[in-house]
DNA sequence: ACACGTTCTACCATTGAATGGAAGGTATCG
DNA sequence: CGATACCTTCCATTCAATGGTAGAACGTGT
């Protein structure tokens, strides 16, 4: 499958014109595309005028490069977490307004966990959880909310495979921490995202008992009040899963 | 650029398969899919597998075909829009906050309004301007406030080519509508979504002085306080607008 | 328990669509 | 005004994509 001399399919090009763009980056020139996706230059200009043709890329005057609307549009559509998301947003705009926080929803995706949707409030603390941001398991009270429900193999996997890039985290801390999240029901982390802040993120479990998101806040550190959060979390998480039909 | 017999090219397949889910479907069977993107099962088949493969698609057991939670977090960091709702969100929470209602904001794709953000608060009027949904322009508040702004040529086109299919309305009563709307320097209308519901949006500006967003609430029938709306908002998105870099 | 329908998956000889270097066009800069 | 950098088009060559066919794996009704 590959009828380039690279040895990649028009398929593989595909995906790596989409994933050539930089996080949070929405627009590149049409060579420095063809440099990061790794395609010579008249390639990736038939591809990306093709792709644009269909909506599913933007080629603008002067090869200016941008994902498309329509492309946007499908995907938001059809999301694989659209039924979650239209399940817990009206739960975690109770939980916005009751505790006045950040609130956000994460799935499990490989190690880390994926911010699906998030509501954040004017004047409260920072969130680094931006939607379609990424945080690895064992810095993120939703990764530890969501891998402390794992089946036993998986949660083995993950410590197995586990290595901390900054080196201050080891397996068993990890292992620790997970044990602690499982028992409580909740996951808690202050100050490891950001020195003043403090996240608490709970099991969302559907009907089939499986865990497939995390609801979490994130509270200044000052606010240390743990038995109104994570009542109100859980009562938000039941309620969501109710909705659930999966 | 077309192997296959029927004339299409890898790309255009690609672009059928994403296409090939109906608004809010989020899995589809591969025989099923095959069947709506037209293309033969076997070539379905090896397209899908090697779309799942990178994770733009995720093929289950027993052929449920699902978009990728990859695809999602892709398009959804680089969206084109990121940075109109990355600006515009801190301005629609206050709005929220103080006029406790609906808001949404809209770009113009085409003869329809686009939403790409939405807030909404519980106990508050149905919405139904989803996220990713579209909606006419003449029969949305977003989509007049976005036409009224547009060039005289885009708004000539729009309305040459203007057709309601359920016939009630005319081109001249959008042209009507146009031209109050830009008159006002905001759009509403009363009853038309939703019996008794209220749309009202104004335009969101660029330094460019481009129209390139319409920012817009939905109230119940009965609070007609456009006195107090409509400054709101404007104010709101002369904010927005001052927020975006083009 | 059996036969039938349905759907998924794998195979492989044929064929024409995809490839990418080269050349032409256009804008920007010193 | 030459030089650089970028976008765009062209076209002969080649090997990846195609899809009919057949088999496997279910599920379902008799």
């Amino acid at each position: 499958m590959a009828n380039s001399t690279s040895g990649d399919s028009v398929v593989d090009r595909v995906v790596r014109v989409i994933e050539a763009f930089p996080e949070g980056v929405t627009s590149l020139q049409l060579t420095e595309l063809a440099d990061r996706a790794g395609i010579p230059l008249s390639s990736a200009h038939r591809l990306v005028r093709q792709l644009s043709e269909h909506g599913l890329l933007d080629l603008g005057a002067g090869g200016t490069v941008r994902l498309g609307l329509r492309l946007w549009e499908l995907v938001n559509r059809n999301s694989p977490t659209l039924a979650l998301r239209q399940a817990a947003m009206p739960f975690m705009e109770d939980i916005q307004q009751v505790l006045n926080q950040n609130v956000n929803l994460a799935v499990l995706d490989g190690w880390e966990a994926l911010f699906v949707e998030r509501l954040s409030r004017r004047g409260s603390v920072a969130n680094r959880a931006r939607i379609a941001g990424r945080m690895p398991v064992h810095i993120s009270s939703a990764g530890l909310a969501l891998m402390s429900h794992q089946s036993r193999e998986v949660q083995a996997e993950y410590l197995e495979h586990f290595q901390d890039p900054s080196g201050k985290v080891t397996a068993d801390v990890v292992r620790h921490f997970l044990a602690e999240a499982a028992q409580q029901g909740y996951a808690q982390l202050a100050g490891v995202v950001d020195p003043d802040t403090w996240g608490i993120a709970v099991p969302v479990v559907n009907g089939k008992r499986r865990t497939v998101a995390a609801l979490g806040v994130v509270v200044p550190l000052a606010e240390m009040r743990l038995q109104a959060l994570v009542p109100a979390l859980q009562t938000a998480a039941r309620g969501i899963g109710r909705h659930l039909a999966d």
